[in-house]
DNA sequence: TATTGTTATACTCTATAACTATA
DNA sequence: TATAGTTATAGAGTATAACAATA
């Protein structure tokens, strides 16, 4: 006979199956305010601590720091944020959202409830508590940041690509 | 004072951080088996249904036949899975598993549930248990096929890339 | 003509390393 | 010499389109 159990393992594979489906989901909404997942998340680590540095930015994203170059050049040519000399260390910029970000976000905070009202429509207010609370507890004991995504980095494929 | 809530939305946001984390974890420990994720699905799905085509993996994938060439090369050099052409249409090749790649799948049980045990610690059996139901119902709704993974294709960034 | 698999090509994402300006 | 940011370059992943063999 075949293996007994077709499924993966459990709740750990659902996991990964649902994050990827609601980053998916995710993604195509965000999109059509003409931003991606990224985007979203750099436009909150400035709206937390303005004036902060491409450098503090690649530390907290676990990317190098000419990755953030093009992710914040992405957000300059929108319009979305500034770079500021800093006038107490010329080397470094001050990250700063425009007004324009400003009335982004407030876009986004929409679409993130829509988006986790229809992710989540199998359960009632109760049910998606505990869920909540269950993964906070997961995420908690699994050392992640509050908020932050781990998107950024790919997760490195130590093989061959494909063959010529 | 600024925004309420620093932290995104909820449930959905944390489902998308512990899915990519998941992930990344598993990658790393069929790594050590020399394997990629994608290997380890393909694997799966070939064992499920031997003899398969091409054609058939790609549809279920939702990736092009292009794609599943590739993905297919890596298994074929890695020795563990075989191509043979199908005596009924010589145009398609029917997909079969060496024993190696038996073997192989046989270690991929333990990792899995290794991986498992590690990833939900922080619950105890009727935690998890209770978990899995709620997330079962979640990827049932959202219509989520089970066992498959749907990270082959990447979502679409319909934006310019980096300026230069 | 339609279908399976393949190759050729191009585009995006990302990292490494070299470089500029400032300290 | 060390640090913030940038540019140049290269590698992997993926899709589109053209192609060969078979039906």
């Amino acid at each position: 006979m075949t293996s007994p159990r077709q499924t993966p393992s459990g709740a750990a594979f659902l996991l990964a199956q649902l994050g990827s489906h609601a980053a998916a989901r995710f993604a195509e909404r965000v999109g059509e305010l003409g931003l991606t997942p990224p985007d979203v998340g750099l436009l909150r680590m400035i709206a937390g601590r303005p004036g902060r540095s491409q450098q503090s930015l690649a530390q907290d994203l676990g990317v190098v720091p000419s990755r953030v170059v093009a992710l914040i050049d992405n957000l300059d040519r929108k319009g979305l944020v500034e770079r500021r000399r800093s006038t107490e260390d010329r080397r470094n910029y001050e990250l700063h959202l425009t007004d324009e970000a400003r009335r982004v976000m407030g876009q986004m905070a929409a679409i993130g409830s829509a988006h986790e009202d229809d992710l989540l429509a199998a359960l009632d207010p109760g049910e998606r508590a505990r869920l909540a609370e269950l993964l906070e507890r997961v995420a908690g004991q699994q050392g992640l940041t509050p908020g932050v995504h781990p998107g950024f980095r790919r997760m490195g494929n130590r093989e061959a690509g494909p063959p010529a």
